[in-house]
DNA sequence: CTGCAATCTTGATCTCGATCAACGACGCGG
DNA sequence: CCGCGTCGTTGATCGAGATCAAGATTGCAG
């Protein structure tokens, strides 16, 4: 990781994990109060700003962690600059592979970020102690496996708007996850990346994001009240482009 | 998983985990002898043919389990039948999700294939006894998820010469590394899968495939004596076009 | 050997998204 | 308030790969 020679950071060791907001769906989410107890002791908080990248590709990662809030992106790059999203962080998601000390991506901060770090060999020993953890990171591996399944479906046989159309329900998906609440027209989503970085999600150029945006608009599947605000007009009409079969939506509007 | 109903196989219980040929790479490469025992017991064999369905997206999966020898392929399809291969799958792998039971995705015999399979709740119980398994398990996990990525990079950004020449660089590592050998020119490779089964991994259609497989003989990189095997004549060429940096060949011709 | 089906190759044309190029909208520092 | 940089939109054109359409090759059943 490349900023861990960044100004002391005043917030290490503040917060308890006990009282922690993403102690029930990290990769701690499994484990005992003894055990917490122990991870307590060694983690550390780091934050980091919008844009500033966490891990370099290619570069030694001496800490494995969980992200406690903000987004986080991980990309691969091809020698002549061209590059792929291949991953979407968001709060309790982890990142950094026990016995491995080499990245295969760049993770950057899409947003104000902050991060639950422990040095990947204490990590990996407590780990070892531990059922839970393993247990728990195992479950979380296999979900990201599957999301990364869907996505390469989507990458290799989607259309530009069936792109946009799945993004959106992703991201819609997440919100309803969230706010415990259905999945409903008129409902606001706040994209939580520019068009370059959802043109790199996608395996698109920024222009066709913006252009399948507007068409979306005009079609009234969506609003753009601003730039980084959805409102979602035709939930069964986007969840329809993108390619799912969904049988039951609240078609109540709540806004 | 659909074929479960086939005629009694009788090479069931015939094989002792102990030589087995995936031994030490499968996911009981951990494995105690004590627990070995305990897998051998609980195990059984089960044969597919090319083109066979092993699991069928959607449907139930009663069994997880390793490829034993063969070739299994893993494919996402949208309604209107464009398909996308997520997952290609060689001995020693395994498939099957512990705690999910429905498959994300159709996994297809590309030739015929030896399984070796576990019912769902015994393997599960087993693991949950196990250090070993779930320790190998998330191993192979993690692995799995950094091929992914890598794969959604070509997808996402590759060119279709680049998205053959990749494919076809994993071909030769693969066969370097079961072959104890250094990759060199002059390497034969046999193709696993058809012009269409490509074209499904690389999110390419069979023409394309085709038509680079052509530019590439017609420019020496590679020889095709027949349809299912490649002759390498310039590995640092291919590798080039992957868009991948390898500072040490053997370029030693071998055949 | 012959006929037929599956697989693969090659050619002609079309199309979606990339590329090149302006222009507009927003936010921030002065 | 203005000037400027970043981000996003829109338009015109281009091109890689898809699609449509024949053939060629292989393999197998009879």
């Amino acid at each position: 990781m490349v900023l861990m020679s960044q100004p002391p950071d005043l917030s290490q060791g503040l917060e308890r994990c006990s009282t922690c907001p993403i102690r029930h769906r990290a990769v701690c989410s499994y484990s005992s109060p003894a055990e917490l107890t122990r991870l307590d002791d060694v983690k550390f908080y780091r934050d980091f700003e919008a844009g500033q990248e966490i891990v370099g590709e290619g570069e030694p990662t001496p800490f494995v962690g969980s992200v406690v809030s903000g987004v986080v992106a991980l990309h691969k790059t091809l020698e002549d600059g061209r590059r792929q999203m291949v991953g979407l962080l968001f709060a309790s998601d982890f990142i950094g592979r026990p016995m491995r000390n080499t990245a295969p991506f760049d993770a950057i901060a899409v947003s104000p970020v902050r991060m639950c770090l422990f040095h990947r060999r204490e990590f990996e020993t407590i780990m070892t102690d531990s059922r839970s953890l393993e247990r728990r990171l195992l479950e979380m591996t296999l979900d990201e496996l599957e999301a990364a399944r869907e996505w390469m479906l989507l990458l290799g046989r989607k259309t530009a708007r069936e792109r946009l159309a799945s993004f959106l329900m992703i991201l819609v998906r997440r919100q309803a996850m969230l706010d415990k609440g259905s999945m409903a027209n008129g409902s606001l989503i706040t994209l939580p990346l520019t068009r370059e970085a959802i043109a790199e999600y996608l395996g698109l150029t920024i222009e066709t994001v913006s252009r399948q945006f507007t068409r979306m608009r005009k079609n009234g599947t969506i609003d753009l009240p601003d730039r980084r605000t959805i409102r979602i007009l035709d939930l069964a009409e986007l969840s329809g482009i993108a390619g799912e079969i969904v049988e039951d939506f609240n078609t109540r509007g709540t806004a």
